[in-house]
DNA sequence: ATGCACCTTGTAGCCACTACAAGGTCAAGC
DNA sequence: GCTTGACCTTGTAGTGGCTACAAGGTGCAT
């Protein structure tokens, strides 16, 4: 396959895929008499899991663990869960805080009364120090 | 006061209020002899406004249209509401990806009952192609 | 022969900082 | 007067994860 069908068939870019070569996430393919990159089907299943996990939100380094880990097949997961676990984490505080954000974003509009800016609430409260 | 001074007292570091400078969301204070900023109470003020909505999460334009908006005193605020309301609109959007996000990730790592590798549920999930 | 889709490389840009290097300034303490 | 140390200056490069060019080569159908 040449990096556009193996693009089509795992949902990441031509571009992309360059890059994850460049990084050395994806190991460089071997390549057509033309010069073209030429992937098999362990690279395209590669790409695949590589994009479930960006799409999870899960860090390149992480990823590059994860890919490690999974080739190692008579070792314990305990390592590929604590990853897993870690990241739920780090998601669960990243929606905590937006919906902090949330909160004080619509609590600020609320107050608003469409006045003229001089009486606005919302530049008010931006620019009030405390609280 | 000195960047030092003003950094404790909006809390914006030094390094990031040099850089507000550079990108012009700041104008470039007065200078002592001794070739160091010099900050009044304004510029303090202008620095904890655009801290707030950094905090709030709006981006760069969105803070300088802000800026711009709040020095207009005699106009109708309509259009510092829209611009909130838009953010806000983003946030939620944003939460709404990554509850998803948090609800593949627990349900991957429930499935997930410490086997070997070869056995890994999460592994597993992020390796299949469909779903 | 021509057109077009596809491929190649390399470089620069995105966002909002952050880190670092190499040097200048100032006040206090000895 | 000299050292120490905190503070300041400038400029540049790095972060993450791509994305967007530019300038040219290849493959295939018409």
């Amino acid at each position: 396959m040449r990096i556009g069908e193996v693009a089509r068939k795992t949902g990441v870019k031509a571009e992309t895929i360059r890059f994850y070569e460049r990084v050395g996430i994806l190991t460089a393919p071997s390549r057509t008499r033309s010069n073209y990159r030429d992937y098999g089907p362990a690279e395209a299943a590669r790409l695949i899991f590589i994009r479930r996990a960006r799409d999870l939100g899960f860090s390149m380094p992480d990823i590059r663990e994860l890919l490690e880990l999974s080739e190692e097949d008579d070792r314990s997961c305990a390592e590929v869960d604590s990853l897993a676990r870690a990241h739920l984490g780090q998601v669960e505080r990243k929606i905590a805080a937006l919906q902090v954000m949330r909160d004080e974003l619509s609590r600020m509009i609320a107050k608003c009364e469409q006045d003229t800016i001089s009486e606005c609430r919302i530049i008010d409260t931006l620019a009030v120090r405390d609280r």
